[in-house]
DNA sequence: AATGTATTCTTTGTATACAATGGATTATAC
DNA sequence: GTATAATCCATTGTATACAAAGAATACATT
């Protein structure tokens, strides 16, 4: 939700509940939506789901189709769809990044990144890692700030995070390219900054 | 907005006319919408506003503030985070469009932004190409079938119509452009696709 | 005059009420 | 038994009703 998240509104509930009902999996993909069950089954009115169902298809998880509003099915095409853009979106928060960031932020990020993937070399344990690396694209793009981008990246995000985790390359392939753009970030490089993103994250889409 | 245009919703309604109203400046930046007033002017109730509220946020033609819903104001620095992100989106679209455009594409695209160039040469009027523009980007976009790059393509459509009319750079300039691109697709050369609009597009941002 | 306190009034979010559309189902005719 | 007509029912979009929160105004006290 572009909103302040978690204020009081009803909608803001029913937006997360859905969400959620959705990423569990209790509403399955091309299911019909019908206003009075879900309005029961959360505890509210329908006034408050037409606009939770207007930022949930913002955001990708339902679809107006001609039966009606139902959950998406994200197919691989669909995914494939997802990385494509947000490997351009992520390119530009790179080259946005690069502009202004702070060498502190760098070596922020670099030591977040190499504990995490000391973790994994010791135990196996990928959460650290994949904490890092939500918080690693998050953060340069926020660091832009550029409105646009902020936005497009969060329509997509949840979708991201979702199924991220099945095709996600192993840490020993990504840290050195990870590596690699904190470096052309701290020397300011936009052009490299973008081009190492980009072709970071098309590394994964072939995996989809 | 992503619901199907001109479909019998009075939200679609009071959409198009909000979105009139803040193109046409009787609604001015930074002025708070306030619901009866708006309900009235329409003709409608205050329930199918709040949906078309949604979607006018989403298309970055009002924000929600402190002092609650507004109309967004429209600075030089916002509209540059509109053309860096259309940048990378179009360039994108190249690339999706270098992979499966067919040859009677090619040469429609380039006659029309011919004959507009001719036309412009011979009676300065910029309309023609101006048009001609516009259909060769959403064309482009629509070509690659990605239904993410489309929507978010569209989310800041309106506002690159409604502001680009100051910064277009001339088709002296921008013609040759146009048809280094149309020669990379026909090639279908997806990188220099890529490349080409990327630079073509960010090109204009300085004029911002 | 300035500050503090009540008390309206405005505005909003949400719930309920109503009407229309479309699909299913039953009934009827052949 | 099949086809067509009529009736219901589910579902949705929109309007109105209500309650709470905040801002603005009026009043009182010093």
């Amino acid at each position: 939700m572009s909103r302040i998240a978690n204020s009081g509104y009803l909608e803001t509930k029913v937006y997360n509940e859905i969400k959620d009902l959705i990423i569990q999996g209790e509403l399955k993909p091309g299911e019909l939506i019908i206003q009075d069950q879900i309005a029961k089954r959360i505890g509210v009115s329908r006034t408050p789901l037409r606009r939770a169902f207007a930022d949930l298809e913002r955001d990708y998880l339902l679809v107006t189709t001609t039966q009606g509003l139902t959950v998406r099915t994200f197919s691989a095409e669909f995914l494939i769809s997802v990385w494509e853009v947000r490997s351009v979106l992520e390119g530009l928060a790179c080259r946005l990044s690069a502009r202004v960031i702070d060498k502190a932020t760098v070596i922020y990020l670099r030591t977040l990144f190499t504990t995490a993937y000391e973790e994994w070399l010791e135990t196996g344990d990928l959460d650290a890692y994949r904490k890092a690396d939500v918080m690693f694209h998050t953060k340069l793009v926020d660091i832009g700030e550029n409105p646009i981008l902020i936005n497009n990246f969060n329509y997509s995000h949840v979708l991201t995070i979702a199924f991220s985790k099945g095709i996600l390359r192993s840490p020993s392939e990504t840290y050195p390219e990870h590596m690699q753009i904190l470096d052309a970030l701290e020397e300011k490089d936009e052009s490299s900054s973008e081009q190492l993103m980009l072709e970071h994250l098309r590394k994964t889409i072939p995996k989809i």
